[in-house]
DNA sequence: TTTT
DNA sequence: TTTT
C-alpha cells in the first residue's frame, strides 16, 4: 500500500514530454506544499515535491495548469534509478499522480497583449534548460 | 495538507543517530512497498522509500524493528537540498513518519538456546552488514 | 490506522455546540463530496459525508466557514453507538477532523452595499431552504 | 477527493450476496481499528467501520478472509439513504473498498475435527442474528 | 545499497 | 531552480 495526498502550488508551468519509442505523454511539475506550522526559524517552511503525470492525466495537466495553480494531487511514491553524468547511480522519489483536482480558477488570460509583455512573461517563467537536467 | 501512507518491509536494521547540538535522535530506514501488479516486465515491482523518524519514535523503531519487519508508516513528504562532496546541491525526496505500525510479530527471540540455533538465526535473519552489529 | 482525507464544499453553515459538564467546543457539518466520474445514471453523484470538530478547531470551524465554502479535511473515521426515541440502538459513522484547509476565499462580504446587491448574492450563492436562515 | 486507509481485524467472516437484476458480488465486513491512544476511561477503544466490496474484490475477499483476520483497506466513504422498516429515511456511512491487502496468515485450518468442535466454534464465532439487523 |  |  502505497498513497499520498497532497495539496499545494505548481512552482512553474507543467512540462510535457514524450516517451522515446511509443510516444507516451508524461507531464513533470513540482508542488509547493506548505508545513502546516512555522519551523523554529519563525518563518513558514515548504516542500518541494516533484510530480509525474501519464497519458491523459499528463494532458489534462499539460493545457489546463499553470505556474501559481492550487491542486490537490493524489498518487503514490515512487522510487527510480538513474545515471549521473559521471556515471555513478542516482536515486530520486517523486509522486506518481493518479488524479489531479483543480482547486482554483485560472488566473485572467489577458486575451491580446503586447509583444513586450510575452517576452518578459517568457524570461521570467520559462528559462532554457539544459538538456541533461536532472528530471524534475 | 501533505499525507503519506505506505505498508512494506525494512530492507536492512534502521540506524539511529543524534543531531550534532542537541541530541535529538533521529531514525531512518528504507521500506521496500510491492507495487500492486506486475509491470510489463512480468516480474513484481517495488518502491524503495526512504523513511526518518525522530525523538521518541526514533527510538521505538531503533530498538523494536528490524530488517525483513512489515510495517505501516504514515507521516509526510519532506524535501531537503543538501552539498553532493563535488560542491553541487542535490536534493532528497523522504518521508518523515509520524506513526509507525508494526504488522507482524518479530522473529523468535529464542530465549535460552544452543550456539547452532544461534548460527542458523543469525544465518537466516541477521546477516552481519555493518561494523557495529553486536559481535557474538 | 485509521486514515481520511476528503476535499468538499459545506451543505450548509456549521453548528456550534458545548459539551454538557465541560463545556467543549464541538461543531458538526456535513461535506459534499463528488464522487470522480458519472455513475450509469448519467449525473454526477455525490456523498454527504458527516463531519465532527472538537475544541480550537471546532471554533475556528464555526467562526470561518459557512455554506459552500470548499475546504479539505484530514483525520479518522469514527463509529457512535446512540438510543433513538424508540430506544432502539442506532448507529453513526462519521469523520473526525483534525486537521481543516480552507480551499476557496469567503464570498465578498460587502460591508457596505445596496439593497439590490444584497439580492443577487443571495439568490446566486445563499438560497433560502432552511427555517433559520437570516432573515433579510 | 475522498480518500480512506484503515488498518484493522475483521469482527466477523465476511458475507457475501449478489445483486438482484444483475447478480453482481457484493460483500460487506465490519473492520475493528484500534484508536492510537487509550481513552479517558483508561481502556483501549475502538472503532467499527462497515466495509462494502464489489465484484472481483467481493470473492477475493470472501473465498480468503476470516473473522479476526488483519488487514490494510483503502477505498472512500460512501453514504446511502435507505428506508427504514417504520418507513422512515435511514442514512449509512460506510466505506468502499477498492483495495485489501491481507497482513497476517490464515489461521491453521483444522483439516479434521470433531462435531463437537464444530459446533462450539460456530457457537462463538457464528451467532444467529436476527433477521433485522442495522446492516452492519 | 534493497524487503517477503 | 521554487508557489500564494
Amino acid at each position: 500500500m502505497n498513497k499520498v495526498l497532497l495539496i499545494g502550488r505548481l512552482t512553474r508551468d507543467p512540462e510535457i514530454r514524450y516517451t522515446a519509442g511509443t510516444g507516451i505523454a508524461v507531464t513533470t511539475f513540482t508542488l509547493a506544499v506548505d508545513r502546516p506550522y512555522v519551523g523554529q526559524s519563525g518563518q513558514r517552511e515548504t516542500d518541494f515535491i516533484p510530480v509525474v503525470c501519464w497519458r491523459k492525466l499528463a494532458e489534462l495537466v499539460a493545457n489546463n495548469l499553470t505556474k501559481g495553480r492550487l491542486v490537490a494531487v493524489s498518487g503514490s511514491i515512487q522510487t527510480r534509478k538513474y545515471q549521473a553524468q559521471d556515471g555513478s547511480n542516482r536515486y530520486v522519489t517523486e509522486v506518481v499522480a493518479d488524479e489531479v483536482k483543480f482547486l482554483d480558477r485560472p488566473k485572467e488570460q489577458a486575451t491580446s497583449f503586447t509583444h513586450d509583455e510575452v517576452a518578459s512573461d517568457e524570461g521570467e517563467f520559462f528559462p532554457v534548460d539544459g538538456e541533461d537536467e536532472i528530471p524534475f
